[in-house]
Formats: structure tokens, sequence, C-alpha cells
RNA sequence: UGGGGGAUCGUCUAGUGGUAGGACAGCGGACUCUGACUCCGUCAACCUAGGUUCGAAUCCUAGUCCCCCAGCCA
């Protein structure tokens, strides 16, 4: 497979080799911190392949962390969906999963501690009014009226707040720190809010106050000891607040908050409310639809962790804003499948094929490799009859220049099978393709015919053994490469071609019972995955992607 | 117009004063019972302008463009 020996470097991996070579670190530790606030998307699998994977090729840990600091968009639902697919990508937190609301009674320990020191202190400036007194990217804030509370009223009120007795929005707990920091996040931000009347999926009603990121974030790497702390380019503003929480709180670490830049894929919102939106406004049928970014959607839409894992690898970590394009994640897909997915033989646009100089009762039973090059992937039973369908885009009566398929008075070969020559068109008595009649070349089995080479291959199945089955193609979900960037909502981007359902598929019969997530090559079709909805004797398989195409290339 | 970041082939990236390399995409060809795979070849980049240096993607200066920050979200 495509795993790579060594891991290409990135700065990420130089900064801990110093770190490692000055003996500031002699092990390292990681953390994979989501908010369980909507599923994980591809986006996610940059940040824990580059984690777990440190982790891993360092011989150090990494662990699994629910930033669960803001209840009422949080749900036990995105808890465990987050565990499955991490486990899914192929990485295991062993005994190390934790919930940032596990530290919630610590957390608020440490808040009384920043209070004794004189840094931090109750306010009650409603939310309107902090916004007003933190004024504006160009303009210092103002210090809040109470920022020179007494210690002991503070940890007063404080106190209360956690007791239930003042309403949401009338108090918060701030850092006090600089409000004309020219950096906003310095200017006393907001360590606690009230909310009252949220159950939270771990804590229950035991608490009214919750600890904002910016505080919360800090202290549970620190009480982890993880060494280095990567996040995305967005909280580079926030690592000297970062760094005011580590240093000023007695916890035992001081980690290294490292930033790297997001992954943007061509064609894709990324962003955790549009892909909430495409759910709850029914624009896909769940988080896990294969048009979705998520992980959950790409393993329905038969992506391989290893695939994904690869995809990461290959476009590397940096700091740089991006957009990578979807060839190179479908790049990666096919380079996986086409090395482990038997192949299989399936007619989407079935057109049926009378073999005439085939005997009405003769079934030959022909045993083919499932794969050309893996021989120890064994090997298959096809039966050919008079009747067969073949593809009816694999006949033209107006071929483009260049055709190697199947045309009136030609010859093409069946794969794994004879060569056919089409003698007649047959057409109902509305000039309607209805079938084709064909001489086979009974000599051609196993070899090529004398004389005369014949270029196209075809794949087809036996009419009289072939299982009907559902097909369904997906395209983009967004007809353009940055949907939403033209200003409009991102939801007029929508590609109405997205999902084609092909209900009257013919299957190769082996393919009647198939397990979901059982994938195959479809030869010259594509690469497909069983979806779960199959049935006994009804098989349905979702497209991953198609096989690289340079005739269609050459034909656009 | 405050602060913080970023600019290298079409795209993603390597490079850390000494021949600008790889991957994806493209193009051309070979092979082929998959127009796939594989193989071979090829196209193609240092944001701009100055400066330092024998030598600059790399160091300095001045610009340009792009991204992020004014949630009691993360």
């Amino acid at each position: 497979m495509s795993e790579s020996a060594a891991p290409r470097t990135n700065f990420i991996r130089q900064i801990i080799d110093e770190d490692l070579a000055s003996g500031k670190h002699t092990r390292i530790a990681t953390r994979f911190p989501p908010e369980p606030n909507g599923y994980l998307h591809i986006g996610h699998a940059k940040s824990i392949v580059l984690n777990f994977g440190l982790a891993q090729s360092y011989g150090g840990i990494c662990n699994l962390r629910f930033d669960d600091t803001n209840p009422h968009k949080e749900d036990v639902e995105f808890v465990e969906a987050i565990q499955a697919d991490v486990r899914w990508l192929g990485y295991d937190w062993e005994d190390r999963l934790y919930f940032a609301s596990d530290y919630f009674e610590r957390l608020y320990g440490f808040a009384c501690e920043l209070i004794e020191k004189g840094l931090a202190y109750v306010c009650d400036l409603s939310a309107e009014e902090t916004r007003a007194y933190r004024g504006t990217l160009t303009e210092p804030g103002r210090d809040s009226p109470w920022r020179g509370r007494r210690v002991g009223e503070n940890l007063d009120l404080f106190r209360r707040m956690r007791a239930g007795e003042f309403p949401d929005g009338s108090r918060t707990l701030r850092a006090k720190i600089d409000m004309a920091s020219p950096n906003i996040n310095l200017r006393d931000p907001v360590l606690y809010r009230i909310r009252h009347g949220v159950v939270h999926h771990q804590t229950g009603s035991l608490w009214c106050l919750y600890p904002t990121y910016d505080y919360t974030h800090p202290i549970s790497d620190a009480l982890e000891c993880i060494t280095h702390s990567i996040c995305t380019l967005e909280f580079e503003d926030h690592r000297p607040l970062y760094d005011w929480c580590v240093d000023n709180v007695s916890v035992p670490c001081k980690p290294r908050q490292i930033e790297f830049s997001r992954l943007n894929l061509e064609y894709t919102v990324m962003s955790k409310r549009l892909l909430t939106r495409l759910v709850s406004d029914g624009i896909v049928h769940g988080w896990d639809d294969p048009r979705m970014p998520t992980i959950a959607g790409l393993r329905r839409r038969g992506y391989t962790p290893s695939a994904i894992r690869d995809f990461c690898d290959r476009i590397g970590v940096t700091r740089s804003d991006n957009r990578v394009e979807m060839a190179a994640l479908e790049s990666a897909i096919r380079d996986d499948l086409d090395a482990t997915a038997p192949r299989a033989m399936a007619v989407l646009r079935p057109l049926k094929v009378v073999i005439e100089n085939w005997p009405e009762d003769r079934v030959e039973t022909l045993t083919v490799a499932s794969h050309p090059k893996d021989e120890t992937m064994g090997s298959r039973s096809l039966s050919l009859g008079r009747e067969i369908y073949i593809d009816a885009g694999d006949f033209s009566e107006a071929p483009p220049k260049g055709w190697k398929r199947l045309i009136p008075g030609g010859e093409v070969r069946l794969r794994n099978a004879y060569v056919i020559r089409c003698d007649r068109v047959v057409r109902d008595a509305e000039g309607r393709l209805v079938e084709l009649r064909a001489t086979a070349d009974l000599d051609t089995l196993g070899r090529n015919p004398e004389g005369r080479k014949v270029k196209g291959v075809i794949h087809w199945v036996s009419a009289a053994h072939a299982v009907r089955g559902e097909v369904r193609l997906y395209d983009r979900l967004f007809s353009t490469p940055e949907p939403g960037a033209a200003g409009g909502d991102f939801l007029a981007d929508i590609n109405p071609q997205s999902l084609v359902t092909l209900t009257d598929c013919l299957l190769d019969p082996a393919l009647a019972q198939v397990t979901p997530g059982d994938r195959y090559q479809f030869e010259r079709e594509g690469y497909f995955v069983a979806d779960p909805d199959s049935a006994p004797g009804r098989p349905v398989f979702n497209r991953t992607v198609g096989l690289r195409d340079t005739w269609a290339k050459g034909t656009e």
C-alpha cells in the first residue's frame, strides 16, 4: 500500500526534534481536543493524523479530550460519533479519554487562586456593556467599573455565582490583564459565564457556571502534561492568553501551543455551522451522507482509513493558507483501492445483447482472477449464456474519433470472455434501441484472434444470472470550488447532479449477498462500496470514486 | 487606518547563504483481455523593487496582496 516509511518532516517535527535534542522534553504528549458539537470532518482528520501520528512516531502519547465547556451546542451523540470516527481512522487513546468537564472542580479552584492573586474579578457588566467597554480594533478598551473589586468580595460573588444566586448574563468572572492591549484577547477576557437550565451531557445539572475555552484549554493541557498543544492558526492571537493562564495558576507543566493552517478542500464546506445546516435543512440525508466531507460520510462513501491517512501525509503541515484540490484526495483513495479492491462486473445502464451463434441452453462457467495483479486475491466464477447485458455507454452507432468499444459491424472483447461482433441493431416501432444481435468468436477465450486486433474491452453480465441492484453515483455536492464565495448563500451553489441513483443495474450474481463496507472495482466504472441500505438479494452500492478516465478527458 | 500571521510550478509542499526537489494535476509515449494500473519522457514556480554577498527563495530595507482577531462560541 501507500504507507511511506519515514514521515515527511514539517515545522512541528522540527520543533519537537529541537525540544528532544535540547533535553527540554524526553517524551512528547499531544492531544486531539474536539468539541462534541458535530461530526468530525476531513479537516479534523488532518489534526488527528498529525497529533496521533506525532505521538506514534516519537514513541509518545496522544490523548483524546472533549472540549465540552459549552453545553448549549453539545450532545452525547457527538461524543460517541467522534470516538467511533477516531478509532475507525486507526488511532487508539488507550485509557486516556478525558473531558474538560472532568476538570470543572479543579478549574474552579484555579479561578479562586487567580482571584486571590488579584488576577481575576467578578464583573457585573452586561454582554452589551462588555462589548462597548472592550473598544475596537483601533481604539483601546476602558476598564470595567468592577475591575477594582476587593479579593474578598470577588471570592464571595464567585462562590454565589456557582451557587446559582444570579441569573444568566448578570455577571462574569474576568481575567485582569490589560484593557488597552492591542491584542483584543488580552482585554480582560471572560473566564466564566452563567448558564442556567442547560443539562450538560457529562455533568448534568451540577453546574450553572461554565468556564470558557480560553481559560479551560491551557489548564487542561497542563493538567495532562501535554508538551505540544497543536491547534489551528485562528488561535494564534490567543497564545498570549494561553501562556498567561498556565503561568498564573499552580499547574505541573507548561505546554507550548503551536499553530498550523487548517485544511481547505475545493468544492467543500468545512465549517461545522454550515455542515450542521446541510443536515438540519435536509439537503443531505444525515451526517454520514456520502456527499458529506465528514469522516462518517467518507466512510460510507467507501474511503478507507489508510487512504485518508495517506492523504493527510501528502498534503503536509504548514502555516500557509491553502485550498487542496479534490484530485489529491481522489488519488489517495484510488491508490489504495486499486491495490486492494477485488474486481467485479456490473452493468449500470443495461443493453441486451443476444449471441446468435450461442446455443439457447448452453451456459459456460468461466474462472477469472479477482485481481489482475494480485493472485493472492484468488478467483471467482462467471456464467456466460446466450443473452447478456452490456452497458449502453459501451455501444455507439456514431462513434467519436478514437472510440475503441462496440459499434455496428465492429468487434469488441467481452472482459474475461470472448470477442463478439455486433451484427444487427434491433429497434422497436418508435425507433428506440432494444437489443443487439451478435456473433461470438469461439476461438478467442484466453487468446487473441488471428490476423486482427481487437482493442476494446467491455464488461458484461449474463442475463440469466445477473442480480438486480441499485447504484448511487456521487458527484461533488457543490458546483463551485468555494461554496458561497460569490457572496450569496452557500446553498445556492448546490449541485443538482450531486446524487444520481440508478435502480435497475445488473450486477455480478456473487454480489447478491454483500456486507456493507465491502469494496469492489466495477471494471471501467470505478470503485464501489456496499451501502448499509443493501438488502438480501438487493444490493445497494455507492460509487467511491471513478477510475481515472483518459478517454473522457480527451473527448471533452 | 490597531494587533497577529502568510506569500515557492495550475494545486499541495521541500528548501534554513552554494545545481530550486517531490507529490497531485496536465501533456507526450510504451505496455495492457480494465481507455485502469504500471513504466518512460515532458511542461511548469521563488509576490515586487532595491540592498548585502563571490553567491540570496533563504539575510537587510521599502512596498504589494491574502488570511485571522472587536462571542458571556470553540
